[in-house]
DNA sequence: CTGAAAGCGCTTACAG
DNA sequence: CTGAAAGCGCTTACAG
């Protein structure tokens, strides 16, 4: 019973009698006997395992993400290693190249703002590699994006359509947040309304929008309309908000971004532009595949569609 | 230069002149090297790996616990694997054998129902295994729990102290859910009082929760305080008992589990038990380091303390 | 201080 | 249908 013939029956290639096949089943299950998977990727140059990297992990959309992808790489019979970067270029350097060393067959990751050469040099090195809300132009690096603009006009239109005519924007500090509504083409879609637009960025929390609100109001008390770059801080800008006396909706509308599970649950509930996670760990997981399928190919951005769901706050 | 100088470089293991070892350096730089990690761990039998395997991962706990966990897993200089099983015991047999496939160095799982064999075959082989929540009666585990019946006892004693007289479990069906309060010892707490106590088990969800409630009502219309196995089945609890036109909390009492973000977001903000996610994975990481380190011994679970987070809903 | 040999557990390419 | 040889990229144990 040579190791090559056990080779034959583990993998399925065929080429050996039946009798032979059981014997060696036999004595697999007798020993407990399982293939070792960092020799066979020694040699196969394939692992087995792919890498998520995130930025940060409160964001409970990346926890959708992972979970879903989770699920996409089991089908392909892939494990998945799971790291974040804290939002740190650093960090995430440290990631990737340790990733990387563990010979994944590719990587999902969320990059932090201004990584794109970082992510560049190990698809260079023949990694594929799928950006998640940032496009990096690089062979063997496919990105994959919600439509954030669409999203924000969605808002932007609806806060015009209920009559708010004075509005504000609470973006984040993590800069290129990947997971945010765009906020450049803010003046392109106000141009035409002659609706004012006045812009803070705050960390992405509960507390970072009750801040945003403060500081708008100071900016512009005539306020009557919010756009947050996610749902938390849409909460935290409608507890300021009541706590200042406005109403909401009444006194000022309010959207978030996400959809997270308390949007629908807190007082009032959130209007806010849906971003489905499920969507997005299957479009991920399929570009990964794509790229492993066919490396070095240029590949167009993926972008996913976004709906506004409308509830009681705006 | 053979492999051995190089070797004895990357590994810092001295015995080099710093002439050779600059040199060496240089050309690491140079040509991109990185040890592969495969390789490394074919022979010195240490992947560099661990794998966390969950089941259900809409917990927040459960979030909260991977986020720190890798942490803490990055600062011992380790990459983890992270998996769910869905709280199907088939399924977390696949990806036990997966990893153990993949030579993870240790397993943090959070088990579904009754596996406690499953993972005693792993760790009788040798693989240092963390249990999440339910103790596991073998060597080579390490149980990790919250002091869930302390917890309950707190919750009861609030209702108790705070007038009610007619208390209800809302329990959850993934049975032996680890992170829910302990149902077992509920006799024993209410016995001394004179309060009633009826228990139903539900979907550990927002609409779970809901139903729950009805259930309970149905069974005993005169409750006026409510135990959930989590926040999210409290939320839904909060909701159904409003629906139906009771004031919370001054008809009735509800009490949360586990301090998610949206229980003191909600309207009437969660009266809940706080379960510190962080304090969790830092005692995981611990006990895997510890287990890792001096193997096969029989070691005592661990038992992590909780509070009472006073709001408004009970 | 440096290196040649052997081997971790597999698979690839060939021979019988 | 089955197996002996070579080698993936490292490290361990030994010799110079």
């Amino acid at each position: 019973m040579a190791p090559r013939t056990v080779s034959r029956v583990v993998n399925d290639e065929g080429g050996y009698s039946q009798a032979t096949r059981q014997r060696i089943l036999d004595a697999i299950e007798e020993l407990g006997y399982r293939p070792n998977l960092l020799a066979r990727g020694l040699i196969t140059r394939r692992s087995g395992t792919v890498g998520l990297v995130v930025g940060n992990l409160t964001d409970p959309l990346v926890l959708a993400l992972a979970a879903s992808a989770q699920d996409s790489f089991r089908e392909q019979g892939r494990s998945m290693f799971f790291a974040s970067s804290d939002d740190d270029a650093d960090r995430q350097g440290a990631v990737l190249q340790s990733l990387w060393s563990h010979a994944v067959e590719g990587m999902i990751v969320i990059p932090v703002g201004d990584s794109s050469r970082q992510l560049a040099d190990y698809s260079r090195r023949g990694l594929p590699i799928v950006a998640v809300g940032s496009p990096v132009e690089a062979r063997n690096v496919a990105g994959v994006m919600f439509d954030l603009d669409a999203g924000f006009r969605l808002a932007v239109r609806h806060l015009l359509d209920t009559g708010r005519r004075s509005i504000g924007m609470i973006g984040s500090v993590s800069s290129p947040y990947a997971l945010c509504p765009g906020e450049e083409g803010k003046d392109e879609v106000l141009g035409a309304s002659g609706a004012g637009a006045q812009m803070v960025r705050v960390q992405p929390t509960v507390a970072g929008g009750a801040a945003g609100l403060e500081q708008l109001l100071e900016l512009e008390p005539d306020l009557d309309g919010i756009l947050s770059c996610n749902d938390l801080v849409a909460i935290g800008a409608v507890g300021a908000a009541r706590a200042r006396g406005r109403r909401v909706p009444e006194d000022i509308g309010i959207i978030g971004c996400n959809d997270i599970e308390p949007a629908a649950l807190v007082t009032p509930s959130l209007t806010t532009i849906r971003l489905d996670a499920g969507l997005l760990a299957a479009a991920v997981a399929a570009a990964l595949q794509g790229l492993i399928d066919e490396p070095g190919e240029q590949r167009d951005p993926v972008v996913l569609p976004v709906e506004l769901v409308v509830r009681d706050s705006a």
